[in-house]
DNA sequence: CATGCTAATATGTCCGGACAAATTCTCAAG
DNA sequence: CTTGAGAATTTGTCCGGACATATTAGCATG
């Protein structure tokens, strides 16, 4: 498949530098060096370069030269749990939901884990935007309802208020535990689109699970919120039997 | 002051987009119109207009032409309050934070809202680099102290614990109630520089204000988690009176 | 009016070159 | 051994040019 020139030899020095040649804190070649060992010019050696800066693979300064500062990027997390009582209603009630139709899903790997789902389960998802009162954007909502309640979209738009109090009054069960998630990631360019965003932008990505006295997943909804449209407000009290 | 040619047609265009000229969906002169008019090559007219692709203002496509995506990003913030029982202590132990020296700083602007003071209160602030069990930095904190408890630093590094612990046991003072807010940004580029990643990684910032029983602010923190080595979770169980 | 083809248009890629600016290295002097 | 000046090195900026590729406009035909 052609590719640009520039990109093919972006593609080379990115896996090298995976492959520790050189190793972060090293320098790689200079502009001239390389362009004369891949036989290009200058520019598209350039080219290549802004293309690993952008990665954060490389550091580049005049007169320096150019510094590996990253084999790739790291992958561990790490997870603290906090506990917390609920404003959730309170939330679902001031603000919009809006809901496209359902599609269903069954979960396996990054989404069964994502949602907290068992591998193999069946989902129905509900994308949808979520608004202040004023109308403007604060999210996307992706909704994952068992599809034991794939009535519910009956009684989506009643009144203002949580979908999940929505499926305890419909189908007589309760949620008896809300365990919520919350970390930073990147907006992809469709999910950046929706928002008229650039994509790139950080977001507060904040996944709840919805569970029955025995730990049963309900519902699950994951939740992006653009860096400058939303954040977390949590006051903590202090336990008076301290 | 000096500025490179395409940095400052890039600003040019860029106050023209924000205000209206053209408008969003519109599109921008061509290359060749932009280089005519503004009397410079074609190269430093590409060079400007990447800055604004980046910016996420505009959005070039071979053939198309360069159309207007955003006048500018949204700078509204909307905020919800959501109440919790802590387990700060046990993460606070659970962690190790590194501290360097304290420096002297006059909460204002930017500052005196980011950490809830009072604006032209004197602080102590510490940075430092908070790591897990294993020594991997999970997050960089900037931590600000009344210089009323300057000398809590030789009860840093005691055991370990949350640092206003200490100054609660230092100086019989009593933390009543902690305010957290979470949200997305991105890194800077010394910040990830600090945690060995690439600039423009998503993080979570979370914000912690310490107020004694009538509100006075003792200490405040500021974290950053790089995205893929923080996350938050919390439970939130439903109240029994319900 | 719809369709298809071709030309025109606009950005993308690549080249070579020159000079500016920041950093590093070398060397001489103290 | 230290210091400072100057040269060398390396990236950054800017130019002009040519060709590739994708999109759009225009026009002829049915």
């Amino acid at each position: 498949m052609h590719r640009p020139r520039y990109r093919a030899l972006a593609e080379r020095l990115r896996a090298e530098i995976a492959a520790g040649r050189p190793p972060v804190g090293a320098t790689l070649p200079t502009e001239g060096e390389l362009a004369a060992t891949h036989r290009v010019s200058r520019h598209t050696v350039r080219e290549a370069l802004r293309c690993l800066a952008e990665l954060g693979l490389i550091s580049r300064r005049q007169g320096s030269g150019t510094h590996v500062t990253a084999a790739r990027p790291q992958a561990s997390t790490y997870r603290q749990s906090l506990a917390s009582l609920a404003d959730l209603l309170q939330y679902a009630k001031a603000t919009r939901l809006h809901l496209g139709p359902a599609e269903p899903v069954v979960a396996r790997g990054r989404l069964a884990r994502l949602i907290g789902s068992a591998v193999g389960r069946a989902w129905l998802r509900y994308a949808g935007l979520r608004c202040d009162a004023a109308g403007t954007p604060i999210g996307l909502t992706e909704l994952y309802v068992d599809p034991e309640f794939r009535d519910i979209e009956r009684h989506f738009g009643e009144r203002p208020g949580a979908v999940y109090e929505l499926i305890e009054e419909a189908f007589g069960v309760a949620v008896d535990e809300i365990r919520q998630e919350i970390d930073a990631v990147t907006l992809a360019p469709r999910q950046a689109a929706k928002l008229g965003l650039p994509a790139g932008r950080a977001a507060l990505r904040i996944v709840r699970r919805y569970l029955a006295p025995h730990g049963r997943l309900l519902q699950a909804a994951v939740n992006l919120h653009p860096a400058e449209r939303f954040s977390y407000v949590m006051r903590i009290r202090r336990e008076t039997s301290r």
